[in-house]
DNA sequence: GTGAAAGCGCTAACAC
DNA sequence: GTGTTAGCGCTTTCAC
């Protein structure tokens, strides 16, 4: 019943030493002989010693926490890239306290104070929507703040992302390569940054060829959203033949509206591409023709920007983007099969 | 850079009482008078003050950190639940700390001793495989420990599933009374009790009607070994008219494999069930028809069991299983398909 | 290299 | 109801 914490004073009783010797065993980098190590950490073994992070961080600063905000966990993506963050953070001895921010539980600055109450090293925020001035004053308070798969327009926080606007830029030649005509376009959540610079690098490519969107709507990056948007472009007069659809988890679902309910074939009646390469996007059911979102490559430069942070004290924000393949896959028409 | 640290201290100093009286402003329950508890929080919100939570675990005993263990993220089951109890979890003010198992970091020993050391509430495993002392010094510690999905046989430890056995058993009943004469089994990871169970359930349905296994291969809950599960299962002479496969993720793989790979037409060709009922399940493209695990029931199962431990000391092991509903859906041919 | 002592920020008796 | 005091388990000077 009540927790037996086996302390370091324990060890240091049952070894004949002082505590302080049981500390340093335990400190990476500290000086001990031989002799003393062994002798600790047999007793420490005995016992099952474990020094206990928490009074450690105490005195050092650091818990050795970073905190993640999140929002939904239901879009592909994001499971995925947190296993790749936590695994990361874990190689580098710290851990990752999640936080759920969002309708259900509190708002978004109960959980920011919830998070500082939590000394965390750093803060990943994986969330699309938030904005606060908590967030600032993690920033002021010293405390290194990534945005996720996401910028913003003050540069304040580092922030990593995949090159939105090159990826909307390039679906937006294939599509237009692929010899479609009338090019509509399924916008995710209009705060979002990679809303807008995905948007943008997608006119930005039409607009090249001397193109513009036919059609638009919104699906806020939410499933029930997307079917609703697609139900709305394609039962329209004069539908697109080709469509940009703002994220996979979205396009799954448009997809899903298109074949199902309206009857269109894709890629016959209908290219359909979209961004983030989330593993469904590679099933045969979907075969969808998406820009990969270079995960590890992103989840690396995180870690990287927060450990800057933590263990060198350099906060100044970097902003770091990478540019991810096009994956060509059947759910759009490609280019070559129009070169008849 | 330094991170600046409001104690308790600053804002007694600034408010002119003592520090015990602003610990106490933010201690709930404890007894304060409305001015003073007003003065304490003027001055705390203008300095921005913030209780430590770490430096008050190692007071209390408490840290309000529940460990998580998981191994994977892909299986859309476990961000779903995960979702979920992160949720709850923090309604009750505790917190999940992830640690990933698994072969990419450290092995489960390590895990777990890292858990020890940020001394968490209680412990939640997600993870299929593990199986350590440690684990039982946990218990012996008087930390809470509760195995989500899964069970163990020696009844040392709480669990909350679904009732495995029972949906195994509703789905061959259901596969009989379809028809099918030649059913066959796709198994999940055979060191888990969810397939194990799962297993015994379906094999009971179907000797209660006189039947047997057709044929069987093992998945192991693993999308690509799911797939050449189904492709050995498939390819053979006289393959089966119907397969219950251990969980969604591997029915996925396998019904991409056999209507794409295969020629197979679902359900006219073979009848598929499975289980979970993850929100892919019900997509059109799949239209599965699957066992529904109650997963908002577990999850609060899950915390009662937590908080049982933590704030009650009662740890003694409590096994809870819940039944969930079969969802029909299109994916297997229905019984009254049958009746001409 | 090792021990003694101080103190991280906080809660929990204990007096008043 | 409020202040004083004593630690929680640990790291880190500082002597030796």
């Amino acid at each position: 019943m009540g927790r037996e914490i086996v302390t370091s004073m324990d060890v240091a009783r049952q070894a004949g030493v002082s505590q302080s010797a049981v500390s340093r065993v335990f400190t990476p980098g500290a000086s001990v002989s031989g002799p003393m190590r062994e002798k600790v950490m047999s007793v420490a073994r005995e016992l099952g010693y474990r020094p206990n992070v928490l009074a450690r961080s105490l005195i050092t600063g650091r818990s050795r926490i970073i905190g993640l905000v999140v929002s939904y966990l239901d879009n592909q993506y994001y499971p995925v890239a947190l296993e790749k963050l936590s695994h990361a953070l874990q190689e580098c001895g710290y851990h990752v306290l999640i936080f759920m921010a969002g309708p259900t539980s509190g708002d978004f600055e109960t959980v920011l104070e919830e998070i500082l109450g939590y000394q965390v090293d750093g803060i990943v925020m994986a969330s699309v929507s938030m904005s606060s001035d908590l967030t600032y004053r993690c920033a002021d308070e010293g405390i290194p703040v990534v945005l996720f798969n996401r910028t913003q327009d003050e540069g304040r926080f580092s922030a990593v992302t995949s090159d939105n606007e090159a990826g909307g830029r390039k679906l937006a030649e294939f599509l237009v390569a692929g010899g479609h005509r009338r090019i509509g376009y399924i916008a995710g959540w209009e705060g979002a940054s990679t809303q807008r610079d995905r948007e943008a690098g997608f006119r930005a490519g039409l607009a090249a060829a001397g193109r513009e969107l036919h059609a638009r709507e919104v699906g806020s990056y939410d499933f029930e959203q997307a079917k609703i948007a697609a139900r709305r472009m394609f039962a329209a007069a004069d539908p697109p033949d080709a469509v940009f659809i703002a994220n996979d988890h979205m396009a799954i679902a448009a997809m899903d509206v298109m074949r199902y309910e309206l009857g269109l074939k894709i890629p016959e009646g209908v290219s359909v591409v979209a961004y983030d390469d989330v593993p469904m996007a590679a099933w045969p059911s979907y075969d969808l023709t998406t820009v990969r979102q270079p995960t590890n490559r992103m989840v690396e430069a995180v870690v990287e920007a927060l450990l800057a942070g933590i263990e060198k004290g350099d906060t100044k924000p970097r902003r770091v983007s990478f540019a991810g393949p096009l994956m060509i896959r059947g759910s759009a028409r490609k280019p070559q099969e129009d070169h008849r």
